[in-house]
DNA sequence: CGACTTTTCGAAAACGTTTGCCAACCTACC
DNA sequence: GGTAGGTTGGCAAACGTTTTCGAAAAGTCG
């Protein structure tokens, strides 16, 4: 690979003078960068990521962990981020955190390696607090998806789950429900424990009791949602909200192998509106939550932060944080 | 963050011997390689990653290239590529390329930057061949996933779509199906074409003459597979294989939109075996690929390349092509 | 105890960039 | 033609490691 001393030998010109001219530095002469610029493109040049980032304490990368890639509920996310690195210049380092962001060592990996200039947290349990300070201390800009946090200098951007669970409890009692049961997500998530109280909010409006025993335990994956279903199967509910979307598909197998329709038997109402949501049977009536302007969103943030920095201006001590309206999607399942 | 100098000092040694020390290498003591190790243990060290790659010229990184990494298709074997990533302290660099790799500088960013030290590239279409040998003429390692290329120095791993897209067919024909339609991939890329190829023997096979009318045209995406179906449906096919289950989502919706029953009135059969496709109503039969084996594979052959040049070993001039094998899932929707 | 071997350690170069500072040059104005 | 001021370019240090090579220390053996 040719470096830039080759472009420097070659232009008969000194390698400070072809790192200005390629980085559009101040205080070379047009002409000279021209030429400079021209040989580089001869050699097929390309800078070295490491001797850069080397002096510059600078990746022009952001670390973004998440539970499990591979859910589909990240999809969108995923694009949304994608969507402003690809403007800002930025390469993204996806990391899974399954459920646990600091156990591991993929976080420091990334931030004492260096291999970061921010991170995007997206969803980690709340119990997790240790790696915020840690975050704090060390000065590394990072913004919290899907978790509220009260610190002011933390970045957070999250849905209003306990409206969401609201609305979709709401939808069904207008539609007559009285017996709505609830399959709720893994509890160590505040998404899981808002989305809970929505849907005690929505039966306390409306006089109807809140039983303990009406809601079952879940875990976010289809499966949970399956074995949850069973379990509230005998209860005799008429509905139930499901606090995923994910939960909500293993629920409709769970009825449809019990020999119980959707919705006369029973109705069900997911949360987050995944692609597949339109296609399951009846296609699912649920929350949406606007994943890719969340995921464009959280970039925005970190790399409006990241851009404050390098330009050296003071940035606010104070964090962003930023609350997204959920929205009813109404289809056939309830 | 703390240097290797420091730990020097701290240590009263000098910055060679830590790192001795620290990379377990030979010709340090035992017993200060211990205090060295607390010290940095103490310090919280963790080695900057730019400043190490920059003189090993290695970066512990591979780069992953696929089409759409939120495409539920990938999840499974990105799932693979982690478990060996995780075993060999790898950190993966996940890229789309949105159909083109060749197009936009992903793959130069990569390479060029030496910010990796091997690709893997998932699903590139077949017209594509200069960035082979570019990686090629660079030597960079790299494995070809979904894809043969004939020359025998490029890794390759791919299922035998062909024998895949035969079997879907011939269970069609079994079940006693004689107008079978197929529903076609994005036929840039060969797993499309041999699938079509799949099909057109087993209907030559079984004395059924192949007629271009009954392929439709898709894309791999659920919107194509339900407009393919719906040029379908008029032509009276009592079947239809489907090049892979996102189509065959798109496909079962048309078919119940158009009021006809599956399978009673038309028999599908997908292939991929997404976790969603039994789920769906009714839940599809379909040609299962072992998506996370496959992952798994590419990722340990990739490594097994780079400790061998790592080790200065003469790795052997020739590519591994490894061919995994397709297996029928009968559900009930064929 | 001396000669030799082996082990342990240190100095310094190197990796490819960026950047602060200074020197040289050019322009223009008096 | 001399000087001030601005523009352009060069030198050298620095970033944090690894690695080569040689020196010193320690160990071995007769």
């Amino acid at each position: 690979m040719a470096t830039i001393k080759d472009i420097a030998r070659i232009a008969g010109v000194a390698p400070s003078v072809v790192s200005r001219a390629l980085n559009n530095k101040y205080g070379v002469k047009e002409s000279t960068r021209q030429r400079i610029i021209q040989i580089a493109r001869e050699l097929g040049y390309y800078p070295n990521s490491a001797a850069r980032s080397l002096v510059t304490r600078r990746s022009e990368t952001i670390g973004i962990v998440m539970a499990d890639i591979s859910e589909p509920f990240y999809s969108q996310s995923i694009k949304g981020m994608e969507y402003v690195a690809k403007q800002t210049g930025y390469t993204l380092l996806f990391s899974n955190s399954y459920e646990n962001v600091e156990q591991g060592q993929v976080l420091h990996k990334m931030i004492s390696g260096e291999r970061v200039d921010g991170l995007v947290i997206v969803g980690s349990n709340i119990q997790e607090k240790s790696f915020i300070s840690l975050l704090l201390e060390r000065d590394i800009p990072f913004v919290l998806v899907e978790r509220k946090f009260s610190d002011p200098r933390v970045n957070c951007i999250w849905l209003d789950n306990v409206k969401g669970g609201y609305m979709a409890t709401k939808y069904l009692i207008e539609k007559g429900h009285r017996r709505i049961g609830h399959i709720a997500g893994n509890l160590y998530f505040q998404v899981a424990l808002d989305r809970i109280e929505g849907y005690k909010r929505a039966l306390a409006e409306a006089g109807i009791d809140f039983s303990q025993e009406w809601v079952a335990a879940g875990d976010f994956l289809t499966h949970g949602g399956y074995r949850a279903m069973k379990e509230l199967l005998p209860l005799g509910c008429t509905a139930v909200f499901v606090a995923n979307d994910a939960m909500a598909y293993g629920a409709l197998r769970a009825i449809s192998e019990a020999g119980l329709k959707v919705p006369d038997d029973i109705a069900i109402v997911g949360f987050d509106d995944l692609e597949f949501s339109s296609l399951t049977n009846p296609p699912l009536t649920t929350i949406r939550q606007p994943r890719y302007e969340m995921g464009r969103k959280s970039l925005e943030i970190l790399t409006s932060i990241l851009r404050e920095r390098r330009s050296g201006d003071e940035a606010s001590p104070d964090g962003v944080k930023v609350c997204f309206q959920p929205e009813l999607i109404v289809r056939q399942s309830a």
